[in-house]
DNA sequence: CTAATAGTGTCTATGAGACAGTATATA
DNA sequence: TATATACTGTCTCATAGACACTATTAG
């Protein structure tokens, strides 16, 4: 191997090199509140912050503290910011398995005050009973959900203002660019669970008019029936239930209508 | 500041750091073969790669030598990564006012055997002029527009190749859902030249019609008529020129017709 | 029965896309 | 004149979206 000789003259130290590179994590979740039984649901797409405890675990006082912050933490040597974020998210609400994605970096100098850390940022999707049967379990940190409204009111940790700002732009562009919107959503659901995940984020005439999406619902390729299964939970007549297929989608803006 | 007093107590070494923070640049350009006079251009959108060289500037063997590779090097303390990759960009093709965008982070431990280095990925669009006027300049370093096809053929340093794959998936998308195109084409456009950039990643029917793309562009919101303005270098007939105006467009896929 | 959500019948307006034709220039 | 690109007239078909209606269940 040729890179042997190379790597031999090479000095690992000549530069300059970052002093930490941390994973952070905007976890959204929707909220169902039921309004009633037979009902669909009312959702609010939610944010969860942790409050920066005063003292550090070797009891110092903390950076930041007493700001809400992004969950995250640093990432290790062996393994990637997106391996570190899955991690953390476990640690955090012990649930595997939740949609992850990455969506910028921030290392605008003087960002954090301990020094030149790089933030690899991400956005998870977890269902709401996953983050309730959590804050059950550890009482100690304050954890909270935030209304993207609320969110204009609080004190953040950092740059976590710019990062929440984006955070928010990226979901909202990819519920209704791509086929996410299946992480908000059990597999089998029905058209109005559907459109109550959009209209978090638009008010599309198109899909918020009910008749207009119970037809529309039925002609989406990447969408299909899930034949002579129904449900209850949305209404007294029984509902078709439906699921997504494997289907990527990408819809050219200069094409159809306006 | 309650910030101070955290800081007395923070040791920045106590975590194993990154070995260096890179900015990479995916430089994508379109070459137009003009075909002929009074003729619109057949456009192939093309990226730009640097040939590693055997000795590096120290005169001592280089690291993934004579593979190609992405144009970037180390971030500075003093700026972001997307300085970096400003900066960069100017230094390699002296263009300023470039069109740049981060779409990735890469940092797979082992992915450079140097150490733990991340690096964070950008592409830019340089209209083509600009990278042959460069090319002139600097006659060291080996510098070549590869077409996607011959890409496929050629050996890749570090891990560029995924790099390189990510980057290809993320103009080709935001050449479709947003109006990036507009990098690639004068203030001033035809709507054939339009047609031509778009034609480079996509083979949609309605695209590809002349006649239909031709109605079309007049209903676009985010595309403007120059009023009263026309050019003959497409064409023996003066063609209308068309602007991007500043709208920010995204088309939900759940609407509209397949 | 009422009330509530799910879903369909049907109409209208709009636009996509095809085809053929017209417009305007060069040589 | 021929030729090449730009553009429009017009037709057909599909569908978005509105409105009114029907379907199914719980209570």
């Amino acid at each position: 191997m040729t890179n042997k000789d190379a790597l031999k003259h090479y000095d690992v130290n000549q530069y300059r090199t970052p002093d930490g590179y941390t994973s952070d994590i905007a976890v959204f979740t929707i909220t169902s509140e039921k309004t009633g039984v037979y009902k669909p649901p009312e959702m609010t797409l939610k944010l969860m912050l942790i409050k920066r405890s005063v003292k550090d675990a070797e009891d110092n006082p903390n950076i930041e503290a007493e700001k809400w912050a992004l969950p995250g933490g640093f990432v290790e040597t062996s393994e990637t910011a997106f391996e570190a974020a899955r991690r953390e998210l476990e640690e955090e609400t012990s649930v595997k398995d939740v949609h992850l994605k990455h969506f910028g970096v921030y290392d605008r100098p003087g960002r954090d005050p301990r020094g030149w850390i790089i933030s690899n940022a991400h956005y998870a999707i977890v269902p709401e009973h996953d983050l309730t049967a959590r804050k059950a379990n550890d009482d100690a940190a304050e954890v909270k959900l935030f209304s993207l409204d609320e969110l204009k009111t609080i004190a953040l940790a950092f740059d976590h203002d710019t990062i929440i700002i984006d955070a928010i732009k990226m979901i909202t562009s990819d519920l209704l660019q791509t086929t996410v919107a299946k992480a908000f959503l059990p597999k089998a659901f029905t058209y109005s669970e559907l459109q109550a995940v959009l209209l978090t984020v638009t008010n599309d005439p198109a899909i918020a008019s009910h008749q207009s999406f119970a037809r529309k619902i039925k002609t989406l390729p990447f969408i299909q029936e899930v034949k002579g299964q129904t449900t209850s939970r949305t209404s007294k007549k029984p509902t078709q239930l439906y699921q997504f297929n494997d289907m990527e989608v990408v819809k050219p803006i200069y094409t159809a209508r306006y």
